[in-house]
Parts: C-alpha cells; structure tokens; sequence
DNA sequence: CGATCCGGTACTTAAAACACA
DNA sequence: GTGTGTTTTAAGTACCGGATC
C-alpha cells in the first residue's frame, strides 16, 4: 500500500511533461487540448498520443485561475432527493454536458440560509453560472441580488414574482386548467384544490388557471375550496382528513402534486370513500400509473425543463443574451382517478352526463 | 444592465486587496483565513472586517493549485432521482460539510463507461476523495483501479465481491433474515423472493439471510420460488404477474425494494388478489407507510450509511487509516402488508397461528 | 514580510513555408 | 533567381491568487 495522506498527494503528469514526450512547447500542448489555434495535424496527433501514454489529467484549477472563468454549472435545488428534481437536474446535466460544461451539485434544503451558504460555495468554485430551484423562503429580489454578485443565473419550476427574472419552468396557470377542464367535462361541478404552500407562485397560478377553467364553463368560483399543505404525502393525508371531516364532499379533488394526491388517497380509504371522488395530481411521478386507481395527473415534464434551462444559461454565458421568462407547457395524462375509466367509476359518470 | 459575456468577467476582491484594507500583508491574511498561525486577535478581527467590506470570496481554484489538494469530495451515484440516493447524498453532504469540506456531485446512469467519464471530470476538480455507487456493470476490480490512479474512495450500497475494498453499506443478509423470519412467525411456509438484479451482490446477500432464516425454522429451501427483475415499479407488476401466473400463488411475497413491491401490489390488485398474501419490501421508502396495505419493509437507513461513509473516507484521508469493509444494521419496519394489523388480514392469521 | 511556487492560458514574437511580382 | 508580403506553425513568457517558507 502506498504511502498517501491529505499532505503527501502524488502530483500527476503535467501539461509540460506531456509536451516535452511530444517534443513540443507547453503552449502548443494547451492548443491541442483546447482543439484551438493552428496546430499542423501531425503536431496535434503526437500530442494526443502523449497526453494518453502519460496518463495526463486536465487540471481545471490551473485553467481557471488564468481564464477566471470554468466550464463549471451550479445546480443548486431544494431536495436532491426529490424524482422530480432529479429528472430536471438529469437534463441540466445532459445539455450543459453536450455543450462541454461540467456541473457541480448542490441542495439547500428550501432554507434560506443553507442557499445563501450553497451559493458561496459554488462562487468559490467559479462556476459560470449557477441553475436555482429558490427557497420557498427566498428574498424577493434574489434574482437582483444574484446580479449584484455578477452571476448569471436562471431560476427553474419557481419564481419569485419579477417576471424579468430569467426562468424557464412549467406554464403553472395552463396546467391548472387542463386539469380543472378535464374534470368539469366528467360533469364535476365542486371543487377542492389540496396541498401546496401558499408562498410558492405556481399554486395561485394554477389556482388561476383553474378559475379560468370554471369560469369557461360558467360555474361560480365558489365552488372551489382550497386548503393548502406542506410537500410529503403525510401532508396529503392530513390535508385530505381536513376536508373530508371539516367540508361537504366535493366531486372532485384537484392536487397540488402527485405526492399529495397518494395521501389523498389514502385519507379517502381511511374514511371509506376510496373511489367515490375524482382525483388528479400533478408532476407525473413514475409510480402514479400503478396507484389504485391509476392516477391522471398533469405532466410538467422536468427533463424538458432542464434542457430548457441549460439552453438558457448557455444563451446567457455564451451570447450574452437573456431569454428572460420562459414558460413551458404541460401536458394532461389521463388515466383512471378522474373517472375515464367507465368500469371503475361508472357509479359517478351515472350521475353526471360527460359532455 | 451591465455588460456581461463569456469573456469579460470582472474579478472579485483578493486576498491582496483584503490585506491591502485591514493594513497587513497578504501572508496574514492567508492565516486569518484559515484561522492558523500566530496573529492577534485585533488583527484577526481587522482582516475578517475587511474580508466583509469588499466581498471577499475564497478561490478554490488558487488554492488548489498551490497546496495540490482540495477541500472537495466527489460523490458519485448511477441516478440522482433516486430518493434512497438523495437521502444517502443527504447524509454524506451533511457530515463531510461540518468537517470543512465541499460536495460535487455526479451521476452514472448505471453505466460503465459514463462512470468512467464521471471519475475523469471528478479527478480533473482535483477531488481528494470519491463516494460511490459503483455502476452495475462495473469491472470487478474496480476498487484496485481507483487505487492505481491514487484515489482515495469508498463503495456505497453496492461492493465488488472484494472484501477488502473500502465499502459502506447495509447489512443485506442480516435484512432478508428480519423479513423472512418475521413472515414465518405470521406462519407462512411458501415464499416468493422478487425483483433485483442477479448482477448485484446485495441480492445474493439477502438471499442467504433469507435461507438463513428458512433453515433455523427447519423450512426446506426449496420453498423460496426466485424471480429478478429490472428495479422500477413496472418491472415489479411485470415480476408480480409472472409469478401470479406460472407459479403456485406462495404465503409471502419478499420484494426486493418497496419499488418493486409497489409493482407486486398492482399485479396482485389486477389479478383479484390483494391482501390475499403477505408482502414485505426493502428500502422504507417516504410513501411506502401511505399504500394500501401499508407496506412492512426493512429500513437501510440511507442517511445513516451517507454519515458512516464520510467519516470511512475522512479517516482515509485525514488519517491515512482505511477501515474497510463497514456494514449497517437495518431494522425491520413492521406495518401492515405482513398481516400484522388482526382486523386486515385476520383470515390469514386465522389458518396460520402467530407465535 | 517578501519571494517563490503551483499548472494551465493569453498574448507576443519569431521562424518557416508559400505566393506572387 | 531574388525580394517582398502573407500565412501557417510553433516557441517564449508574463500572469492568475492563494499557500508556504
């Protein structure tokens, strides 16, 4: 075993024991590595052949301190554990990876205080550009604030209200009315929107495009109760128990997540209605299709919204040009808990004649 | 809005202009920072004032390339979605944090080769360390390639067969004689083990507690029907069909993660037979206490496994002492897809009594 | 406290190759 | 054949910002 602690590091082959195999200059290796400049193709080969026979590791300290600048992302999110974060940082990573980026993570833990820290964190790397999911207890201005630091940015799914704010993210009120008209076409006609923190955008949004919805088809606002939540499923639970012992039982319930939903449902069982009230969540989790009944629920599609969001950062760095807001749309996937399934809800469609 | 493109970034604050304000030299500074060395507290004071009024932020970078080693560890994973990832990411962030250290973070797709790219990109950050979840098709002796390139490492989860390999994870064969042993107590006699891949060792591990414990209860071995499986939920309703129909219908069903088990429940649902068996998962994963049943598994306790990690690599490289093959205690989370709640499966326990 | 070092990068300089009058 | 101009190719060197002596 060799002899290896945190003060006698082994250095390995630098750019000038590469050239000197290579019989060439320090400065001609680096155009080589950077596929730059004129360099006669035999050069270049020789080189390449060093570079591999020596075992040579490119050092992006050293590249970063002359250039201050990396070829480095920040990813900076609430919940690294969240699938849905999870599938957007996988689409981040792809895209900023294709352009030549590398990405560092990070995760906040939606606090403002870890974020600021994680923030720092990231600048001491010189990243080039950092992609935020914001605290839900972000500053107001933090778009601003990320500026004043001269770091380009771009805000993913929440924002803070400043629509100039560069952000790409689902089209919240779009998604609020698919699911809202879906349901009305069933023959719904009460309505209770559960779960979601009331400091987050995306809830009075969809929350808009829902009113939107019922206002189309001539039903009064009033018909939609809303009671907010946390973000897990046991938030789901207790917030369904709420409305099922507090409110008269509407035809529907629209979630603010998949998550939601599932303890939704679980609350419904629990209360001996399971099946008796249609459901639709959102997000599209992998698991919402095997759920009993299989979930219809409103896809944001997060992987689209990473690459979206690399676009716009590589827009940003490269071309010095900002996008600003950018909206994606959602997608309505129906399944069985909204009633489409006429064997497993007909008692309902019975009831109520879908338009 | 101020001129910002890829080749006019503004350079922030230096040690030089920090010891420039507070009136000291740039070495005093240094040892300030790193809160070494002999200087006075006035001082110490007088630098971290002007470290604040101009913005100072540390770079990694200069440091790095003079002191060869930086404060940062790679954590490697094959799919940041994953929630018993993020937890097991969560854990090492957190202890590695509090000892002064930074994450960068990588995903692997469960590929080799994108593997091998992630430890390039990691080792051109100039990591000291890495964490990982070996691909699952990663060569054997992969721990010894680390080795050779001088990387300091540790295996999550996932080991290569080789004992002697820096590794932290769950104890599997001590978690699939929890499960079978507490599924014979209910007084099953026929089981079914599903899902998982044959490639990983995990499997072959649980398999044996499982035989472990069929042998202590003088059960032959051959009562345990074995069907693997990719690691999604619809692999697991695929597996779950496959058993339903080509095998006799077993009194338990193991699954080899709650994912999996997710599956089993929609093939037992869509076939009439829900709760008409014993299931157990593996994982404990957020929802798996909200399904219907609410599902009894093993808990890993992932973020137990991320801290235990952290500290087996700080002792690497901070003490050059490597302690190898570690293993966590699981705990058997009893719920009720076992048949432990007398009034859901009382049937069950009726013609099999409970020890 | 000043000097030196780490390993690439950006810029300057220069030699060689080629074109064309 | 010679001289001048242009392009291609490669070398030389200052420099970035902390750490160390």
């Amino acid at each position: 075993m060799s002899e290896r602690n945190g003060s006698t590091a082994v250095r390995g082959a630098t750019l000038l024991d590469v050239a000197e195999r290579a019989g060439v200059s320090r400065a001609t290796a680096s155009l080589v590595l950077r596929d730059t400049g004129r360099v006669s193709e035999a050069t270049r080969q020789r080189v390449r052949d060093a570079m591999a026979e020596v075992g040579y590791v490119y050092n992006r300290s050293a590249a970063a301190m002359r250039s201050n600048s990396t070829k480095t992302i920040g990813i900076l999110v609430t919940h690294i554990g969240n699938p849905f974060f999870g599938e957007l940082i996988g689409g981040l990573q792809e895209a900023l990876g294709a352009a030549g980026y590398s990405c560092i993570l990070a995760s906040s833990g939606d606090d403002a205080a870890q974020q600021d820290r994680a923030i720092a964190e990231l600048r001491s790397h010189k990243v080039g550009a950092v992609a935020i999911v914001p605290a839900t207890t972000s500053r107001q201005d933090y778009s601003r604030e990320l500026n004043e630091l001269e770091l380009p940015h771009v805000m993913l799914t929440r924002h803070s209200g400043d629509l100039g704010a560069p952000f790409v993210g689902p089209d919240n009120v779009l998604g609020g009315r698919l699911a809202m008209a879906h349901l009305i076409e069933h023959g719904a006609r009460s309505f209770a929107y559960l779960g979601g923190s009331l400091a987050i955008h995306n809830r009075t949004e969809r929350r808009r495009g829902m009113q939107d919805a019922l206002a189309a088809a001539g039903i009064p606002t009033t018909a939609l109760v809303d009671l907010p939540s946390g973000r897990g499923s046991q938030d789901g639970l207790r917030v369904g128990l709420e409305l099922i012992d507090t409110h008269p039982l509407p035809d529907a319930i629209l979630c603010h997540s998949d998550n939601i939903a599932f303890g939704v449902y679980r609350a419904l069982r629990l209360r001996g209605l399971a099946t008796t009230v249609r459901v639709t969540g959102y997000d599209d989790i992998a698991t919402a299709e095997l759920w009993e009944p299989p979930l219809t629920t409103i896809s944001t599609r997060p992987a689209a919204i990473g690459e979206r969001a690399a676009q716009h950062l590589l827009d940003q760095i490269e071309h010095g040009v900002n996008e600003g807001f950018v909206v994606m749309t959602p997608q309505l996937v129906i399944r069985e808990s909204c009633g489409c399934t006429p064997d497993r809800l007909d008692a309902l469609d019975a009831t109520a004649p879908v338009v």
